[in-house]
Order: C-alpha cells, then structure tokens, then sequence
DNA sequence: ACCTGAACACCGTTCAAGT
DNA sequence: ACCTGAACACCGTTCAAGT
C-alpha cells in the first residue's frame, strides 16, 4: 500500500515525470528529440507513447519545467516592480541559453501550463501595483513575454554553444563599409554587443518604461 | 552569347535564385525541407548541394527574401519616424504570418544578409533623426527587432494555420478559475487577444516610447 | 561541370504482436 | 497494462559513379 506512487498501477516502470526529467538533461543544441530520450532510458523509441500522446506534450512539459527553473519566486520579495520584473526575466534568459535549443522550443509549443500561468499572474500583479490598468496590465505582461523569449531565441541561435565573449569579438571583428552603411559602420561597436546581457537589460528597461507610461 | 544568363556554364539548368525561390513557395507550416524543394524541382535532392553548401544557406537565403518581401521602402518617406518602423514592423509580421514557418527561420539562421544590413542601417538613421546617440540608436534597432521577431513567432505558433479571430474566440471561451488567479480572470479578455495586430502594436508603441524617452 | 544512385544516420509515429 | 519488432514516411548529407 505505501509503493502506489500516482496509480495502482504495478508494471509501469517509467513515468511522463521521468521522461521529461530525462529530457531535460539532453539540451545540446537540438530539442531532446523521442527517439533521443527513449534511448537515454534504455527503451524502445515508441514505449514513450504510453506516457505520452505526442512530441507536442512532451515539448508543452519542457516549457513549463524551464519556467519554473528560473524560478518564478523572484517575482515577489519587496523589492521594487521593476527589479522583479527584470530579475525573474534575466534568470529566465540564462536559464534558455544554458541549455541549447530550450529556447526554440518556446516558438512551438503553447505556453499554457501551471507555471506559465503563475508567472502571468505575477507579473500582472506587478504591473497592476504599478498603477496599470487590468487591460494595460495584460498587454505590457505579453510585451515583457515577447521580448525575454524573442531575445533569449535570437541570442541562443547567435551564441550556439560559444561564450558572449567570443561571439561579440568576433563581430567586432567584422568590417562594415562605411560608404555603403555610414550609420552601421558608426554604432558597430554596440551593435557588436547585441546578443549580451547588457542589452538585454537596456531594451527590457525601455520597454518598462514605455509601459509604466501608459 | 545572348544565353548567358550570368556566367558562362552551359549546361547548369538550376540556380541558386532558382532554388531559393521555388522555397519561398513552399511554406506551409514548415519550414522548406531541401528533399521537398528538389522535388518541386523535379531533381534529386543532391542536386541541391552544387549550388547550395548546405540546408543553413537556403535558411539565410529566404530570411533575407523575406526581409524584402515586407519591403524595406516604408522606413523611407516623410511620415514621422515612429509611422516608419510601425509600417514596416506591421508589413513583416503580416509577411511572416502569412507564410507559415517563416518566422522560425529566424531564430536558426543568422540575420546578416543585405536587406537585413539594408533594415539596420534605416532603422538607425531613423532614431538618429529621433535624437538619439549612435549606442543608443544600435540598441533600440535591436529591441525593435526582437520584439518583431518574438512577436511574429510566437503569434505564427499560436495561430497554426487558423485565423487571427477563431484563436481569440477560442481562447475567450477558455474559463479560468478567479480563485486560483484573480488577476488573470480578471483582465482575459485583454489576454486573449495576445495574438492580435492591436496588441502588437501596443507593445511596439510602449517600447518606441521607452527608446525614445533615452 | 553537373546530376544521380545508393547509402548512412537520423526523425516521429502506427500497429499488430508478445508478455 | 505495458513494451517491442517491424514498418512507414520522412529528414540532411556524403560520395563514388555516370554523362
């Protein structure tokens, strides 16, 4: 009586929770594929189809698993609503470029799980106690969404697998004509720095303050 | 001598033109596969390789066409500057809405094409006429584009194929539970319509705010 | 110089069969 | 109820061979 896990049943020797768990540990650079896991588990590729429906699910379970890694605490404390914000978001963008491809899977699979809905949550109290409305509220929650994911993806595919220091001398080492793009070969030292957390950090600061405007 | 269409070689009856084109058709959800194009070819899907070096370069190849398609001439005329980016940001999300699987393209295949080049640099001079130091012009080039990008990708994933009014229809009948997340109850109907060019453009005008009040 | 046949090492998924 | 063997319909890519 004291071994029923979840289910009575008594053969079962996996579980979804262990099939993402070993998914998880196979970020590389690629989504963890069916075939890849059910490898790492020592089973036949089409034993995950008893846990799982398809692909999707598993996908669906990793994005929820890697928003509750960066840790969705970060959005309460006492700390001011900006801080949090861009706490939360800034754990959530190394959380995506340390395991490679975690980022990509954001763009295939709704974010519709427990955790995806806490974080909306929070962070529409956080902009709701910083005077927006509950409209005003929902739509800068989806701006700050868009723009962590959409940079954490563009960054991700940018760095594949080198450091931020390597991927921004070698842009740095690139020779812009300043014949053909005046304006480029003149910023070129900053747009070198593009896929860094200090860019991050200033576009996620314009578009709170844009926010907080409203 | 009147057949050379751009080299001498006589007997070549693709082109890499050819081929990027013939992908540009090809969007359906997916992105173009190299066996898919040779088929619509008519040719093996070895064939491909003498004029491509790998799946990689057709993926730049149609993200600079559609960098095109959405056509970089409305960051030119003498609307303000915030019409400018509006009107070419609202022109690439259609562009990459309507050919499913274009937005994913982005996040695997670098941006550093000509029309790419050609975006940046008009993208710079209009935050430059907009007051803003070169950094900080590079900067907000950037967070323009991430939130384009992230935006589109994450609307193309949600809308799948169906219309921008059945996926809000389908989330308004979603019922969430006011005990559990108040907050989000509470403004759904706003969060429903995440997905929608209102919302876009919310969120573009906040984060043009922001950069502009550098 | 260009194209192909054949092969390699992968995918996700289905379905009938075994235990 | 769970797992598997075998198969299906796909991928990208390589390489020796044909023209």
């Amino acid at each position: 009586m004291e071994e029923k896990t979840t289910r009575p049943g008594p053969k079962r020797s996996l579980s979804a929770e262990q099939i993402v768990t070993t998914a998880m540990d196979l970020f590389d650079g690629e989504t963890p594929s069916i075939r890849g896991v059910a490898a790492r588990l020592g089973v036949r590729p089409n034993t995950l189809y008893t846990y799982l429906p398809d692909r999707a699910a598993l996908e669906r379970a990793l994005v929820d698993r890697l928003l509750a890694e960066a840790d969705p605490d970060l959005l309460l404390g006492r700390r001011s609503w900006r801080r949090r914000i861009e706490d939360y978001a800034c754990s959530l963008r190394t959380v995506l470029l340390r395991r490679r491809g975690a980022a990509a899977l954001f763009h295939s699979a709704p974010m519709d799980g427990p955790n995806a809905m806490l974080v909306g949550e929070r962070l529409l109290a956080l902009f709701t106690s910083a005077g927006l409305s509950p409209s005003d509220a929902s739509r800068a929650t989806y701006a700050v969404i868009v723009h962590v994911l959409g940079s954490a993806t563009l960054t991700a595919a940018d760095l594949d697998g080198h450091t931020e220091e390597e991927v921004v001398a070698a842009r740095q080492a690139v020779q812009i004509d300043p014949e053909l793009l005046p304006l480029t070969a003149a910023a070129w030292s900053t747009t070198a720095t593009w896929n860094t957390e200090t860019q991050f950090r200033w576009s996620l600061h314009a578009l709170l303050d844009g926010c907080a405007a409203r």
